[in-house]
DNA sequence: AATGAATGAGCTTTCATTCAT
DNA sequence: CATGAATGAAAGCTCATTCAT
């Protein structure tokens, strides 16, 4: 396959050798069906030695998620300039998000599908994650209130609603646009970049859709 | 020991109490780490009637699958009334589909978390009713932008996208209102639909977000 | 190997089958070296069956001790008649031990040896069956002291020690029985009957070996 | 750290500390359980150099027992003055015994419990060695009878039965004592002296004890 | 309609042992 | 003198699945 069998190589390289089979195997066929054995041999290593480096199955698989994330924030913190108006901000955040999900499929699956269901300890690992992410989206959030000269009217809690729903669409489309074939990241960006700040926009100058009465329902 | 030990029930109501344990353990432990001897035992019977009625685990979560896709989508035409305006057509959909997911964890999880995760065939039945979902909301813009008496001027390509990122952003508002305490469908409802409604009118108003130009930039 | 391909047979015969070949492999190979493999295949059944009824290997090693033990503290407690003086039911005592140990030697290799070496649980196990074998040795010197028309002068330590000693010298005596050609268990009892009884008699009768004084050693 | 990484140092020296190491693993875990990965880092040094000097896992047990042996064995013999009487010999002896198996618990341990459990040619070292013990038991046995004015007339099966019986018992109450809090070495050789001597004393005036004629029993 | 008895196949994990330096 | 890197082989355990009744 290219690369020539390995012989001797330093431990942190091995264990990135390690990392990058294990993220393709857990991201293709799962946390349970994914075999350490098929690991071990796509790592063109012998499985004692994943065990040594790596210590456990639920060791090795935190180990991807740590990483994937924390590729996938240094990704979007790289592409992001502080320094430009929220909406470009976002704009570039959104951008950066969908080419990094594009680049690294098996990775947005083991942080997407694979970690969330697969119990808490992994779960709660791309909890983490994901917080940091909705954090920097609440903040821009703000910040384009303040922008817009209005005092920021919505309520926290209306706001983290709004961060959250964001978030989980831009999550939603990553996997749609990795999945429909012609979909580019910039298009994906673009699209919900349309949908987000067009609904904020409005929001902030006070024109929110008003809910029927509970009252006219069952 | 409460229930009595039943025996000898005709076989449309077994199935259903299989079904019902298998969806309890599917969403709660994941395909592959809930085991049938668990599922038969939550059913109250033995092994080889579950196979006898079920035929193996792959059928078991199939049927599960679409039980839960029907229950939802049902639930969501039943919550809407095709006679209103499509904004109120749109928040009593989002209504029911909150309500449903939050009244139904177990079945959510399989639909969300546990079918797509292991596998084409699964995914592919969610697939499906996603499909459906998107389907509704896509026709819903269609129709609101014809209400606003504004010719359809936004391409396929974008409405698919948008509905996309509706259904998306609703999804994952889902699991999070599940999570969160106090947070009720009623108000996971008001929070996508202000989001969704605001920036949907805008759009249609033909005021998008331009992107910059793609040459300012890496 | 004469016993047909036994199939489809209860559970607790299959159990009986099953701790036998345990008790022979444990009692030959030792707890650890024992493969459950190994024990199945002895047994003339697959390894999940051993499994399903008992349990683990550590819960199967106990059942083998308990087994054993019990087996062992019948056969002594049948081989004595309580209503003879002391002396003769030491003696039968000791016939029993011995000829129990002689015709079950792997059982007594699994309580003498492989349960003391491989961990807290299991030698517990043993230690309350050898606790029984000592008070019942502890009763009797009593009793012979009693017997003697001699008041129990014997401190209760000096008691205990005693018996101890005993029952440790029997147990080795069961192990060099076993392993020397043409050693019966009459010949075993009647010499460790004649060692014990000669020293307890002379012991009642006050005139102990007395140590000389600590100052004349090191 | 405290100590010093030791470097280059001579081979006898690393030896020693690799069987202390050893002796102490194999005591505390058992010859299966000792790892020589745990037997390695308790040593200070590494795998491959435990291989080159003592060979596999089973030479390494062999040396372990065989040093263990010997230190016994020379600590009894040191501990006995061959001019003086029987008894004392005796005495000296046991005190020699339960003060070193006191003070090398783990040695004990490996002589007493792993060797003889982890199948004969280990078994086999130390039997070589409790034949001396029997030996220098045996003597004493026949030079109390000559001074005791006795010709030897218990036949030598008996006295090698005697032998056996005290040796066992010494073994037996070794484990006992180090179990024992409060017990000290001197308080065993005591107890264990006064049944033996008694005992044998008793039977070199030719007043053993009779079973009752066979005919009696089953 | 229903089940107690049974298994083939596979999984994670560990360990004694050896190269190459 | 000494070790970091690496593995073949096996062990304990589980699970989906079936047979005989």
């Amino acid at each position: 396959m290219g690369a020539v069998k390995n012989k001797r190589m330093p431990r942190a390289v091995r264990e990135q050798q390690m990392l990058d089979a294990a993220v393709r195997t857990f991201g293709q066929r799962g946390y349970r069906a994914a075999s350490m054995d098929e690991i071990a041999e796509l790592a063109g290593v012998s499985k004692p030695l994943v065990y040594l480096y790596l210590n456990s199955k639920e060791d090795l698989f935190t180990a991807c998620i740590r990483r994937e994330a924390q590729a996938l924030t240094a990704a979007v913190r790289a592409g992001v300039r502080p320094e430009l108006p929220a909406d470009r901000q976002l704009w570039e955040g959104l951008r950066a998000f969908f080419t990094h999900t594009a680049g690294h499929p098996d990775g947005w699956s083991v942080l997407h599908l694979q970690a969330r269901t697969h119990g808490e300890p992994f779960a709660a690992e791309v909890f983490a994650m994901r917080e940091e992410l909705v954090r920097f989206v609440t903040q821009l959030i703000v910040v384009a209130a303040r922008e817009a000269h209005r005092d920021p009217s919505l309520p926290a809690r209306e706001v983290a609603g709004l961060a959250e729903a964001l978030v989980g669409a831009a999550e939603s489309m990553a996997a749609w646009a990795n999945a429909t074939p012609g979909v580019s990241a910039r298009q994906a960006a673009a699209t919900l970049m349309n949908f987000a700040w067009a609904g904020l926009g409005t929001l902030m100058q006070g024109r929110p859709w008003t809910p029927p009465r509970a009252a006219a329902e069952v």
